[in-house]
DNA sequence: TTAAATGCAAATCGTTTGCATCTGT
DNA sequence: ACAGATGCAAACGATTTGCATTTAA
């Protein structure tokens, strides 16, 4: 396991020898700032109030170089709110998200299943694993009152 | 666990009092007699070689009821090649995808810790699952080659 | 008969790209 | 100085929508 964890995005870059420019800075606080769940266009907005000059073009080629040096996970999010993407930064340990199709919260949950998993995944296919991305629908246990039962809906999600 | 395994999708649909017109008949064979992770377009150009009118909207608004229904899922396969997202008809057992970000092979993961991962989080959070998609992305064996070690590539994804 | 499904074309949404200009190192 | 980053606007690919027409039940 790398020990890139204590150490904020900036840090990760310019440690790693990558240009640091105004944008980058501000792009890279927004996201470690950020309460998760960011998708583009927020990012885009929350960043544009530092500096009312960011481009979208820059937030998507940001989004892309944290991607390829591994600092930042995307989540799908079990498609709960159309095509978007959501950003967030890397942490040390893998989670899950329950995503309500009634409420549209998000939940994390961590296991040390998971751990025991992705070993099991490597041994037994030797797959390398880079990314781990796992996103459960359902009703959370608000919206599912307490007595609603699987399956039986046709208006969730 | 609900019985809804052995019935084909139309099957399905006519059980539930679902109209069924020529248009859904071809899809839903087509998505059935598919090799799996079909994406839209993909199951729109299949269903033509059948009924070469049917058109795109159609195959959109069939997706979104066979995934009301949950009789589908929908993948995003780590976002491997872009935006789109993959179908297939639920099965009986949830897996998990090992999609690889050099030669974009996806294969399946099944493992029993899956179930009792589930169990888990129900009792834990009270949540009730509908919906499970579990996503891998990195090297499969044949690229990871048997030495390549993890995380030091700015090439991948 | 009629509520629901379709085809068509245009619209929308998220994301990407080419190119001229600017900037960090 | 110059490779690399940016802004802009246009292009792109996937998906959605409004509306007139057709169709299953």
């Amino acid at each position: 396991m790398p020990a890139l964890e204590r150490r904020s995005l900036l840090q990760e870059l310019t440690l790693r020898g990558v240009r640091i420019t105004d944008q980058r800075r501000i792009l890279l606080e927004t996201i470690q700032e950020s309460d998760r769940h960011l998708d583009a266009a927020t990012l885009l907005a929350l960043a544009r109030r530092r500096d009312r000059q960011i481009n979208r073009a820059t937030v998507y080629r940001t989004i892309e170089l944290l991607k390829k040096l591994r600092l930042i996970e995307e989540l799908d999010l079990v498609n709960v709110n159309g095509g978007k993407h959501y950003l967030e930064a890397k942490t040390t340990v893998d989670r899950l998200r329950l995503a309500c199709f009634k409420c549209g919260r998000i939940e994390d949950f961590t296991s040390p299943l998971l751990e025991r998993w992705k070993a099991e995944i490597s041994r037994l296919r030797g797959f390398q694993i880079q990314i781990v991305r796992l996103e459960v629908g359902g009703w959370c246990s608000k919206c599912s009152g307490g007595k609603d039962r699987n399956g039986s809906s046709d208006e969730a999600l």
